[in-house]
DNA sequence: GTAGGGTTAG
């Protein structure tokens, strides 16, 4: 015999502990059906004042009291006011204890139980989906976007697809709800989840600006911001007006390329069209300018805001971060403690990234410790990446090396490739080789351990042995990324990749660059030909330098924009040592801030110097 | 009682 639903519920929910905690799990029953439903009213009541453990716990032991155990009505009510993790436990435990009466199980139990589980990211809520199946309950128009929402959260396409078969079985597969959250829930999917997500989207007749969005977010969230920004380009074409949400999404799609002047547009629409200007919407704005290279407005967007979020505040703080503003993060960072907000481990990470992209050492130990010994924050692989980065750059190889012997945590690639980096840029050339032959043990197949040996041995000069990088990396089958440079002119952004002769202007381009490269040299800058990246061929290297995309990109920006006004790129992977040097060079020669955003933080030059110092 | 969203070391 089939053990009853209730048994099988309760199974379920057997890792939810508070039941027995508390006493709970049955009533007495005998309560006269007067008075059972004025406690039945009572007892909604005071649930629907209540969200939080300790208050669900009171009523708990009131409804238990009552003998309302198994009323589905109290049941029902019960999980729906659990906003928390804790208290959707504690909900669970109740409703599906082992003396509930499942016949009184209905849909709307299970669609309040699938959606307290999907909101706090627990795989259960599944579970409870085939448990309300098993039990002969025919899901309603509600539960089909709970479920899938859960299904996002775990992101398994074959998973998603076999309850895509049961939103066709009963129909529900034309709701336009349920056609969002499918698009949603595909996207989340890796192995080409966003296929069946685009497959879903062509195939609505009506779409909503949440169906836009949900195709949007899911290009954003796999990093394919160009064709979120076509997508979005399409949905105003299409007419429908674009939402808060829609927008947040565009702007972390700018903030990924670098796309500035679409960001500035996005702020101006948000004034202009009464979208309604959310904390969130206020947070990705913060985030989209300092990412694309105006900390300044990110800054005065920061102060005007009335209500801030601990994420405001990371934004901001670890926007300065990577321009080098560190001071100015420590003093926001000590000001937001002074607000009252309480730091969390992505604020630490914000802060003392700050603080090692500006050299201040000693800042960045005390707030460390700070951050274990004052708010109890446990150090993540992130936080010790800092300290190491923050030791590396003001030149204590040593210090680093010992800290991440110490470390309770196990190094990770990260920590060994900054090592590597600061042995290489302190002249620490032996340690450096040793510790980048040691990672590439642990991982053959990861081609920047490669690059960091070839220019390693580059700077000791050691050419057999870079050849033979070379070689190693083309018998595994590795490819280096290729270099490549955005550039947003007009509102259309530009990329080169090196020696790039695919843009309309590039006979102009390439005279603009021998004209740089002529001025620059009489000017005093000398080409570092050891950095001469490995998949280019040896025989010119200086040649090879010249066309670095980089270099175009700029070239191209002194062609088509006024003089005097500043150029700012986006690098795909971190700035080469020469293209670093010469374009300190170019800064000061042509008179232009150039900001250059590389794979790890901002460079502003400005006649002659770079705000990194010279470290990066 | 339904869907889409913001910060994270190098």
């Amino acid at each position: 015999m089939q053990p009853s639903p209730a048994i099988k519920a309760s199974k379920l929910a057997r890792r939810f502990t508070y039941l027995s905690t508390y006493g709970g799990g049955g009533g007495g029953g005998t309560t006269p059906v007067a008075n059972r439903r004025a406690a039945e009213q009572s007892c909604l009541a005071s649930l629907g004042l209540c969200d939080a453990v300790p208050k669900l716990v009171q009523a708990h032991a009131r409804i238990i009291k009552c003998g309302l155990g198994s009323n589905p009505l109290v049941l029902t009510k019960f999980a729906s006011v659990s906003s928390d993790l804790d208290a959707v436990d504690l909900a669970c435990s109740f409703v599906f204890a082992p003396d509930a009466d499942a016949r009184l199980y209905d849909a709307f139990l299970f669609n309040t139980v699938v959606r307290a589980c999907a909101q706090s990211k627990r795989r259960e809520a599944l579970g409870f989906y085939r448990l309300m199946l098993r039990s002969g309950i025919s899901p309603n128009k509600f539960t089909y976007p709970f479920v899938l929402k859960a299904c996002a959260g775990i992101g398994d396409l074959r998973l998603g697809r076999a309850v895509h078969c049961s939103v066709v079985k009963f129909g529900f597969d034309e709701d336009v709800h349920v056609q969002n959250t499918m698009v949603h829930m595909y996207s989340c999917c890796g192995g080409g989840g966003i296929e069946f997500a685009r497959k879903v989207f062509d195939g609505m007749t009506k779409l909503d600006s949440v169906s836009w969005s949900a195709m949007i977010g899911g290009y954003v969230r796999l990093g394919e911001s160009g064709d979120a920004i076509a997508l979005f380009r399409k949905m105003q074409i299409a007419g429908v007006k674009p939402d808060e949400i829609t927008m947040v999404l565009v702007l972390s799609a700018c903030a990924d390329l670098g796309a500035l002047e679409l960001g500035r547009w996005v702020e101006s629409y948000v004034v202009r069209e009464n979208v309604r200007k959310t904390v969130e919407l206020c947070n990705a704005l913060i985030d989209m300018f300092a990412k694309c290279g105006d900390v300044d407005s990110a800054l005065r967007l920061f102060r005007s805001m009335s209500n801030k979020t601990i994420v405001s505040w990371t934004s901001v703080i670890g926007g300065l971060a990577v321009h080098g503003r560190g001071m100015e993060a420590v003093s926001l960072f000590d000001e937001m403690m002074a607000a009252g907000v309480v730091p969390d481990d992505v604020a630490f990470i914000g802060l003392l990234s700050a603080c090692s992209h500006s050299g201040l050492v000693e800042k960045g130990r005390d707030y460390f410790s700070l951050m274990t010994k004052r708010f109890g924050i446990k150090p993540k692989i992130e936080h010790y990446g800092c300290l190491v980065d923050l030791l590396c750059r003001a030149g204590l190889i040593q210090k680093a090396i010992e800290f991440v012997e110490k470390m309770p945590l196990e190094p990770n690639p990260v920590i060994w490739r900054t090592l590597i980096n600061a042995c290489r840029a302190h002249g620490e050339l032996k340690l450096g080789e040793d510790i980048t032959k040691r990672l590439i043990g642990k991982e053959p197949m990861h081609e920047s351990n490669y690059v960091l040996l070839s220019n390693i041995y580059a700077k000791m000069s050691h050419w057999e042995k870079k050849t033979k990088i070379r070689e190693v990396m083309d018998t595994k089958g590795m490819r280096k990324i290729p270099g490549s440079t955005l550039i947003e002119l007009e509102n259309e952004i530009y990329e080169f990749v090196a020696g790039d002769k695919s843009h309309d202007q590039y006979k102009e381009i390439y005279e603009m660059l021998d004209e740089m490269g002529r001025e620059i040299k009489k000017a005093g800058y000398l080409p570092s030909t050891s950095e001469v990246l490995l998949d280019i061929n040896e025989e010119d290297k200086e040649d090879a330098l010249n066309r670095h995309s980089e270099k175009l990109a700029i070239a191209f920006a002194l062609l088509r924009t006024p003089p005097g006004t500043s150029i700012r790129i986006v690098k795909n992977l971190r700035v080469c040592e020469d293209c670093h040097s010469a374009t300190k060079f170019i800064s000061r020669i042509y008179d232009r801030e150039i900001v250059v955003r590389d794979r790890n933080r901002f460079h502003h030059f400005k006649d002659g110097i770079c705000s990194c110092g010279d470290f990066w």
